[in-house]
DNA sequence: CTCCGTTGCTGAAAGGTTTCAAGGAGATTG
DNA sequence: CAATCTCCTTGAAACCTTTCAGCAACGGAG
């Protein structure tokens, strides 16, 4: 898989030398004053069309780059955001990034990407290095959301709101689509059209959305007069494709009589996975396993079986949590807000069949 | 899509004083100097433990955040790493993060993510961003290969190294995988299989990944003595699933006698969204039309059809040019490097038939 | 010819950390 | 008891930028 390492040496090494101009470089190579650079940077309008010439051109000569560190330490304020999304893997949370920068540019600032990855040691380090950096904010869909740095990152004046979970403890703001509704429209599909004995796949259970959409589950289960035991748990040890396939050989595994027929899965990773593992074990979907999925990421329609799932509104999600962090940091009287999406049922062929 | 925005309000608004607790105040609320305190921080086996302790205590009561832009300025290093990366919706590219993670993480620094979204404006900024702040070096799968940034950085002292792409001006490593050849293989596959007329889907044409691969195909055509003609393109505005679809609507528009036998996908995202339209339109796959990908995402085994595609070493491709990058910014006689791994063809249902 | 308002530029101070030469306190040796 | 040595701690300088009060020059108004 990852054979033949040619390498093409190349020699010349690059002198190392951060040329190290800085404003004062620039001062004394355009024949003014420190004050005067640093107005071309920030004040342009100023500065006389001949002298920021000048010193433009002087800049340009000595490839002069602003040290933003010093920027920053001085003028006291970060133009960047910093998304620390749950899995830089699973489409749902790029797409939710995708919001996020629009509005952020739109704002004229920058965000960077981090993967805590499901870990929530990395999400402990990645928040600690994103108030050491003094970013102008955090968006953040947690793994650990009772993690302490939660609560003190904006206490200790750096805002963070929560994406796709809802958390009320009055720090921050959140924005978030109703996973328990989610879960509770998910099964009473199934069960409207006429299964009992349905799998619920997903874990691991310190996640949010794993819990409430379990929860949304028993919820319909209830409501249809069901017992809570027709809801056969699998759990899993991440929301992940292969998670999703071992899920499924353990289910084609049950004897007929014990078997479920029909699967919601806590993400489409999972379906996609429970659903190609299924296929290839000669299951039919929907006939013998109907699968539902979350999130209708694009690649759910595209499936082995069009995969039936609850979709979420990705973008505006992120945007709408950009929008809520700028408010935080721009407006004095920010209110903290909870907001709330509803997801939508969109249903395909892995259930109702064709 | 996107309905009841239920706002659970909440007042509250954290007071903003960034409470400002620097060395200093530790300092002093320890008892004991500046310098002492940052020795605990930097240096910490040169402090006595009973000291050590009462300025981690006096840390922790004030609930001091070192402010990283100071430390930088001073101490001039930077332990951040960052990937620009082409799309990161592409779960391509997220698994060569996945690389460059574990490596960076391994050698204790932190990665952030930026994605330029094949899009050479946003590129460019984001380059010019990560110089600003200094970090330690850049990866980059560029849209613009030919930016002259990409040689300005690495001249003023940011290491960059190009992943994903060949570039050979002596200013910078390079780890990519041999596209050329991953075209030919790819179509030497189909014409195997006795193809003579096929779709080449892939654009925008200024991306190298798409050239590359294309030149490959034709090279293949070229040495199976079919004519150039054979090979019919249809170019999309971005390596996407949605853009596969449109040029699968376009495919079947065809009328029969010229509308190819088979298609060569730049990517899985394009293989995918063709497959997906074609399926829909009532072409049958591979029989009607045989696809083959690029990449061998997760998601192309589990397609409507398993799709046939040409498998790279992402994370050993990303994990590899971190390293070389590490060893870039602490290796003074560091020489830089053109690593290029060889594809493989992984066949599925999508060309092969079951 | 003086006064005043504009416009454009100056230069010192400040921001929080790290570094480093130097000093102090105890312990050890002769 | 003096001389050394070790081990810790100290405080000022430096990193690079932005800010801001103030100065100079100029033109127009009276």
């Amino acid at each position: 898989m990852a054979p033949g390492r040619a390498a093409g040496g190349r020699a010349r090494n690059g002198v190392p030398i951060r040329s190290a101009a800085g404003v004062k470089d620039v001062a004394a190579a355009a024949g003014v004053s420190l004050g005067t650079v640093s107005n071309v940077l920030n004040r342009p309008e100023l500065v006389s069309t001949t002298t920021r010439a000048k010193v433009e051109q002087a800049m340009e000569s000595l490839g002069f780059v602003r040290n933003e560190s010093a920027r920053q330490l001085r003028a006291g304020s970060s133009r960047i955001l910093a998304y620390l999304m749950l899995d830089a893997g699973n489409p749902f949370f790029t797409d939710v990034a995708r919001g996020i920068e629009d509005a952020a540019r739109e704002a004229g600032l920058s965000v960077f990407l981090c993967n805590s990855n499901e870990d929530a040691g990395r999400e402990a380090d990645y928040l600690d290095l994103l108030e050491q950096q003094r970013v102008q904010g955090v968006l953040i869909t947690p793994v650990d959301p009772d993690s302490s740095r939660l609560t003190t990152l904006p206490a200790r004046g750096t805002p963070v709101v929560v994406v796709d979970r809802a958390i009320d403890d009055g720090e921050h703001c959140s924005v978030a689509v109703d996973d328990v509704l989610g879960g509770e429209v998910a099964l009473a599909h199934l069960i409207e059209l006429g299964h009992t004995r349905i799998a619920y796949v997903g874990g691991p259970t310190n996640i949010g959305q794993v819990t409430d959409r379990r929860q949304g589950a028993r919820q319909a289960l209830e409501r249809a007069g069901l017992p809570a035991g027709n809801l056969v748990e699998l759990v899993t040890s991440a929301l992940t494709v292969a998670e999703g396939r071992g899920a499924g050989q353990r289910l084609a595994g049950l004897p007929l009589e014990r078997r479920p027929t029909a699967a919601f899965c806590a993400n489409d990773l999972l379906a996609l996975g429970l659903l190609q593992q299924c296929v290839s074990l000669g299951l039919r979907v929907p006939e013998d396993l109907a699968i539902i999925g979350y999130d209708d990421i694009e690649f759910a329609a595209a499936a082995a079986v069009p995969l039936t799932s609850v979709r979420q509104p990705r973008q505006l999600l992120g945007k709408t949590a950009a929008e809520l962090l700028l408010d935080e940091s721009a407006n004095p009287d920010h209110e903290h807000q909870r907001v709330t999406f509803t997801p939508e049922l969109v249903v395909r062929t892995s259930t109702r069949g064709t």
